[in-house]
RNA sequence: GGCUGCGUAGCUCAAUUGAAUAGAGCAUCUGACUACGGAUCAGAAGGUUUUAGGUUUGAAUCCUAACGCGGUCACCA
C-alpha cells in the first residue's frame, strides 16, 4: 500500500480513537512537506478543525502524539507549524522500502485488469506531410497508450486515414497536369513531401485562375467555385465516388506513396497501431443510423429532405447530420464509426487524441449518440489538446508556416549528433550506434519537450531558438540515467556488495529521504498520469526524480561511502532511481541509453 | 455577436485541484572536480498571479464584471 495512503488510513483511525467521529480516509489532506520544515508529510489540519470542534494546535498535539504512539513503524516525530502537522517517516521504512524494491523490475507497472480501452491518435490527410502539431498528437497518444497499459488496461491503438475528399482530387489534379509522369522515385523525394508538394502547385494554379477570372470581372465567391482547375478538382471527386477505375487508379497510387512517407516517420518517432481505419471504407457509415434516428424521433426531417438533430434542449444548436441530396456528413461518418469500432472491440473506454478545435463537435458526437442510446455512447472521451503555436501565430499550411516534422526531426538528431562530438565520450562508438544514440537524444529532446506541457494547453514552439538540451528536458534525464549507470558499472551493483555483518545503521541523510520518498511516489504518479489522461505529470515528475539523484550524487559519495552498509543503500538508491527513470521515460515513448 | 477556453518572473512552463514565504528551466550574474561522467551541482537576482469587486480561517485556483488573446458557431473534414 503506498506511503500516502497509509498516513491517511492511520490519521483517520486516530481520529476516530480521538474524537469518536468517522473521517474517510481520502477525504484527509496529506501533503509531502515542504523542504523548509522538518518532516517528510504533512496533515493539513484546518478542514476538519470545524467537525472536530476544535483548535488546530490542540487538533495538532494529539493527532501527532496518537500517529506516533500507535504507528511507530510510520512516524517517529511530528512537529506543528501554523495549522499543519509535519510527520517524519523513520529511516527503517526507508531502508525496508528501498531495499525491497530496487531489484523489482516491474515496480509500479500494474497487472491487467482486462479492461479494454481503444485510443484513436494521428489521423493524418494523405495530401500533405506531417507537421509539429501532428507530432504532439502522436507522442501523446502513444504515450497515453502506453501508461494506460501500465496501469492494467488492455490498449487498442487505432489510426483513421483521411485517404478521400477534394483535397486529394486537389493534389491528384495538379500531378497530371505538372507531373509529366514524375514519381517520388524518379525525383527521390519521399511520398509524403512529394504529394505534398502537388497540393500546393494546385494552390497555387487556382490561386492564379482566381486572379485572372476577378479581373475580367467575376466576384470572388463566384471565381472561387467555378474557376476550371477547381471544377476539375470536384468532377474528379464525383468520378471518384462513381469508382471511375482511372481514377481510383490515380488515387490509389498516390496514396500508395504518401503511405511510404509516413511509414518512414512513424518508424522513426516509434508509432504503431493495431488497427488502421481508412476513410474510404468508413465514409458510408451512419447511413443506416440516420434512418433509425428518424424512426426513434432522435432527429427529424426538413422538407429539402435535410436530416438535423435539435439539440437545443442540451444548450447547442441544430446540427445536420444528412445532406439534402442523401449523403452523410462528418459527424454522421464518426458516429457511424464509433459503432463500428464498438462492435469490433467492445471497448468500455474510446479515447480521441484530437485537437480542441474540435471540442464542439466531440461534444455534439457523443451527445448524438447518448440520444440514439448506442453502445459506443458512454466510452466516448474525447483528449483535447491545444495547438501548437509559432510566435507569429497558428500554423496554416496554405501560408506555408507549418513546421515539417521530418524537417524539424532530422534538425534536433543533427543537434545531437553535433552535441555527442563535442564531448567525445562516445568516441569508441561504430557509426551505426552513434546514429542510434544521437536519435534516441534528439528524438527524446523534441518528445520531452512537447509532452512535457498540460496536453489541454496550447504551446508555443519558437524555431528560431532550438530546443534545449540542458535543464528541464530529455536529455538531462537521459545523462541521468547515463552517469548511474557507468557507477555501476565501475562499482559493481549494489547485490554485489559484501556487506559488514552487525555495522551500525547510519542515519538516513535529507538528501537520501527525498529521494526515496520521490521514488515512493512512482505507483502514484502513474495512476494519476493515467486517470487524468496526461503524460506531462509523469514528465515532470520524471525530471524531479533525476533532479533529486544528481543533487545527491553531487554532495555525497556513493562509491567512496564511509560504510559499505552505506554504500549499499545508496546503490539500492542509484539503481532503483535508473530504473524509475528507464520506466517512466519509456512511458513517454523515450528511451535512455546506458552511455552518451 | 452567441457559446467556449486561456491570461502566473524578460521568455517557456509548474503549483498535489482551496492551504505554509506562488515553484522549475532558459537567459543574466557568482561560485564548484586530484570522489563515482561538468549534457552536472551550489547560490544570487527576477512576481501587486491582466484589472476591479466578492465568497472563505485561507484564493493563481471558486463567483461577478471589465480588458486582452485564441477556438468554434458549414449541406468542409
Amino acid at each position: 500500500m503506498r506511503l500516502v495512503h497509509q498516513i491517511k488510513v492511520a490519521a483517520a483511525e486516530a481520529l476516530l480513537q480521538l474524537y469518536e467521529q468517522v473521517l474517510k480516509p481520502e477525504d484527509i489532506l496529506v501533503n509531502a512537506t515542504k523542504p523548509e520544515f522538518t518532516g517528510d508529510y504533512t496533515v493539513v489540519l484546518f478542514a476538519m478543525v470545524k467537525s472536530l470542534k476544535t483548535s488546530p494546535d490542540a487538533l495538532g498535539q494529539a493527532l501527532g502524539s496518537q500517529l506516533v504512539s500507535q504507528y511507530p513503524h510510520l512516524f517517529q516525530s511530528f512537529n506543528i507549524i501554523k495549522g499543519f502537522l509535519n510527520l517524519e517517516i523513520p529511516d527503517t521504512y526507508w531502508q525496508q522500502f528501498v531495499s525491497s524494491q530496487y531489484a523489482q523490475s516491474d515496480f509500479g507497472i500494474q497487472p491487467n485488469n482486462s479492461t479494454r480501452v481503444m485510443v484513436e491518435y494521428s489521423s493524418p490527410n494523405t495530401n500533405k506531410p506531417l507537421h509539429l502539431g501532428h507530432l504532439r498528437n502522436n507522442f501523446l497518444g502513444n504515450s497515453l497508450s502506453a501508461i494506460l497499459k501500465a496501469t492494467g488496461n488492455e490498449v487498442i491503438k487505432t489510426c483513421i486515414v483521411n485517404d478521400r475528399g477534394i483535397h486529394i482530387c486537389k493534389s491528384m489534379i495538379a500531378w497530371q497536369r505538372f507531373a509529366n509522369g514524375a514519381t517520388p522515385a524518379s525525383t527521390h523525394t519521399k511520398g509524403d513531401h512529394f504529394v505534398g508538394n502537388y497540393y500546393v502547385l494546385f494552390n497555387n494554379a487556382l490561386q492564379a485562375e482566381i486572379a485572372a477570372a476577378i479581373a475580367s470581372g467575376q466576384t470572388k465567391e463566384q471565381a472561387e467555385k467555378e474557376v476550371p482547375i477547381m471544377k476539375a478538382a470536384q468532377e474528379m471527386l464525383l468520378e471518384w465516388e462513381k469508382g471511375n477505375p482511372e481514377v481510383l487508379e490515380l488515387w490509389k497510387t498516390m496514396n500508395e506513396w504518401v503511405y511510404a512517407g509516413f511509414a518512414q516517420t512513424y518508424q522513426r518517432i516509434g508509432s504503431e497501431f493495431d488497427k488502421t481505419y481508412y476513410e474510404s471504407n468508413t465514409y458510408l457509415l451512419g447511413k443506416n443510423l440516420v434512418q433509425q434516428g428518424l424512426e426513434k424521433k432522435v432527429f427529424y426531417q426538413k422538407p429539402d429532405g435535410s436530416v438535423w438533430i435539435d439539440l437545443t434542449a442540451d444548450g447547442l444548436d441544430e446540427k445536420l447530420v444528412q445532406r439534402s441530396d442523401g449523403t452523410s456528413v462528418y459527424i454522421t461518418q464518426d458516429i457511424g464509426l464509433a459503432e463500428q469500432k464498438q462492435s469490433e472491440f467492445n471497448t468500455s473506454q474510446s479515447i480521441y487524441v484530437v485537437g480542441d478545435e474540435q471540442n464542439y463537435h466531440f461534444k455534439v458526437l457523443k451527445l448524438i449518440c447518448e440520444h440514439l442510446q448506442l453502445p459506443s455512447a458512454e466510452g466516448i472521451y474525447h483528449l483535447s489538446y491545444g495547438m501548437v503555436e509559432l510566435p507569429t501565430g497558428k500554423m496554416k499550411s496554405r501560408e506555408g508556416t507549418v513546421v515539417d516534422a521530418d524537417d524539424l526531426l532530422d534538425n534536433m538528431i543533427r543537434i545531437a549528433a553535433e552535441k555527442t562530438a563535442e564531448l567525445g565520450k562516445v568516441n569508441d562508438f561504430t557509426s551505426t550506434e552513434l546514429q542510434q544514440l544521437n536519435e534516441m537524444i534528439g528524438i527524446g529532446a523534441l518528445k520531452f519537450f512537447l509532452l512535457r506541457v498540460d496536453p489541454k494547453k496550447k504551446m508555443l514552439f519558437n524555431p528560431e531558438e532550438s530546443i534545449d538540451f540542458h535543464g528541464f528536458t530529455g536529455p538531462f534525464i537521459q545523462y541521468t540515467h547515463a552517469r548511474i549507470k557507468s557507477i555501476l558499472r565501475k562499482t559493481g551493483t549494489a547485490a554485489a556488495q559484501v556487506s559488514e555483518a552487525n555495522a551500525p545503521t547510519e542515519v538516513w541523510l535529507p538528501e537520501e529521504r527525498e529521494l526515496a520518498t520521490t521514488l515512493e511516489t512512482f505507483p502514484t504518479v502513474l495512476e494519476e498520469a493515467a486517470l487524468q489522461h496526461d503524460p506531462s505529470q509523469l514528465a515532470i515528475y520524471t525530471y524531479q526524480v533525476a533532479k533529486t539523484f544528481n543533487s545527491l550524487y553531487a554532495a555525497h559519495s556513493i562509491a567512496g561511502a564511509a560504510t559499505t552498509q552505506l554504500k549499499i543503500r545508496r546503490l539500492q538508491l542509484a539503481e532503483l532511481t535508473a530504473h524509475v527513470i528507464k520506466t517512466s521515460m519509456h512511458l513517454l515513448g523515450i528511451a535512455v541509453p546506458e552511455r552518451m
